[in-house]
DNA sequence: TTCGGTATTTTGATCGATCAAATTATTCTG
DNA sequence: CAGAATAATTTGATCGATCAAAATACCGAA
């Protein structure tokens, strides 16, 4: 395979300077309409198209994201990340940005290889996922400068740094929404089953639904279990719920494994219609034809873009230094609605 | 930020020259230990980290991986290749080696981004998933010498190309070989649920179950179910399989999607101890308990990077001219059992 | 026609590393 | 201890692009 053609191969075949040749493809408004035509003809018959490498090393950029992926958890709720990054890519795309992801064992080695991909030109940013309270990799890059944004808000005493650009979902205006609509569709009780405390996301979503229940202190104790997340897990919660004296018509959970397992246990009892809602819209609620609340991962990925390139640029920008403009959005999921219980498995449909 | 040191800073407080301070990151053998003892001192304390794209100018590689992301499934099998993705970023990362993801609208467009990235001196090599017959894509790879290897084997006419590095999991052997253990466990009647011909996977799956099952003709359509992949449609499939006149006394399916419908319809009809195989060992089926078949995808990523760079380099190879050494990999999967049925979901079980 | 000012193009330097070849240091042999 | 062979280090050139500044082209006004 011969040589890749050059700058100067273009420039020489097009009787122009290298820079004309560089101009046309960064700048073409500064070059005179009829040269600019004469160089493209060149660059296309010949192929030319710019080496990357010798680029970033002049310009230091490199229009390159990065993104850590998380440990595999093999919940049923990873798929959430798994769908963000599909749809990083895409939009990455979009913009004439890359997407380069890698993985680390804890904060300590992502941070080294945060750096060495930094100082490499090698990345212009960072997108974070899955933080946590007192996240040390967000005063690090704060710290030095690296541009960067986090899909999850701050759980911390930062949330209002200015220099923090984040994105998150409103887990609580979802919940909310969705008792809400549920109570107007005829419920009357409306249970919930979360995660045990402390846990942010999983508080948030508490806090919906505290919001929106209409229930006294006393039955918001009733009406409620707390358990860590699995399908057992739901199906032993739920089966809990119905054993008290009016039992509730409608369940909401903070995840599809609960809600999977909650459902099964309700068809079991015979609660073939009682409304069992979910957390993130997975593949398995969606197979099984539950509803769930779904995170809006295109909107979280635009915004997540515009916050660190702008309305529709692919030069990075800086981290901000006060309040000039928003620093982080929140954004609101909605309630996927399927049909309500599973019972037509349990049956015989014929055929 | 103060500018980051370079070969020449070091090479100046360590008192010796570039190529020297070059030679000791990249070939510390053939430098003075005592050299490099004080050489690699001064990189520590200055902090020293090698300009990425400077070094990929000069040498024109990239020790980056070029992976483009499937679009979006919303099946419960999609996952697969979502894990992969993430073994692929761990086990690369241990050779030194980055991973870039994209996306394509369709072939042609998964061309022209392969030709740009691989242009740029971006990426040294391609790993392809989800191959299809009569891939327009690995004719021109190999046509245009650009070093890849995909997991999925060719389906088509060259799939016994030696220029086509390849990785698979042998889905008839895995069947096959659970097909006979649970006759060895007593199992009577192993019946299939699997997708419609023609689909590669698919056949070959089904191949394993006609050879281990022991059936005869008739036998083996009686106790097999063609259906397209949903929970749904593995329910249905179960309950049909149930109804003729020697019911099977385990059931293997194609997907895990099917194996969940099938696990539910049984458990509703009180078969609680026939049991359900599936395929691909998702977060589903381990949420609910359900035996599954797993693909090793930490073989598969491994064979697919020893293909790609030998046992345990950095440096990608060219793709092979001739059948000097195996040029693909086809792995077995495990059958990852877990217990048989779901029935405690149904029944009370205590606190 | 000439001049100032803007538009366009060209030139020289540079980004940070590695290659290839030349130079210097060290070790071994007889 | 000379001389050859080998080890270790250094020097000059180069990868392909863009920046900054200089040079030239082009415009209308005087």
């Amino acid at each position: 395979m011969e040589r890749m053609p050059t700058v100067d191969d273009v420039a020489l075949a097009a009787s122009v300077s290298r820079q004309t040749v560089s101009n046309v493809i960064n700048s073409p408004e500064i070059v005179r309409e009829s040269t600019r035509l004469r160089v493209q003809e060149v660059i296309d018959r010949l192929g030319y198209r710019p080496h990357a490498s010798a680029r970033r090393l002049r310009t230091r950029t490199s229009s390159t994201i990065g993104l850590r992926l998380d440990p595999l958890r093999d919940g049923i709720s990873g798929v959430v990340l798994d769908r963000f990054v599909h749809k990083l890519a895409e939009q990455a795309d979009e913009r004439g940005l890359r997407v380069m992801i890698f993985t680390a064992n804890g904060p300590e080695d992502e941070l080294a290889h945060i750096r060495r991909l930094r100082d490499g030109s090698d990345i212009d940013a960072f997108i974070l996922i899955a933080t946590f309270h007192g996240d040390p990799r967000i005063s690090w890059l704060v710290d030095n400068d690296v541009p960067f944004v986090s899909f999850g808000r701050p759980w911390g005493s930062t949330i209002d740094d200015p220099q923090h650009r984040w994105v998150d979902v409103d887990g609580r205006a979802g919940v909310r929404d969705t008792v809400t609509h549920l109570r107007a569709s005829g419920a009357q009780r409306v249970a919930y089953i979360g995660w045990p405390s402390p846990s942010g996301t999983g508080d948030e979503r508490r806090a919906g639904w505290e919001e929106a229940c209409g229930f006294d202190a006393a039955d918001r104790a009733r009406y409620q279990v707390v358990t860590v997340d699995g399908v057992d897990e739901g199906a032993d919660s739920a089966r809990r719920l119905m054993a008290v004296d009016a039992p509730p018509d409608a369940i909401v959970c903070a995840s599809d494994s609960l809600a999977l397992g909650a459902r099964l246990a309700l068809d079991a009892a015979g609660f073939l219609d009682t409304p069992v809602v979910g957390f993130d819209n997975t593949p398995v609620s969606a197979a099984m034809g539950l509803s769930s609340i779904d995170q809006p991962l295109d909107e979280v990925v635009a915004a997540a873009l515009h916050l660190l390139f702008g309305p529709d640029g692919g030069i990075v920008r800086p981290n901000p230094k006060r309040n000039e403009e928003p620093t982080n959005r929140l954004l609101v999921p909605r309630l996927v609605e399927r049909r309500s219980s599973h019972r037509a498995l349990g049956e015989t449909t014929g055929a």
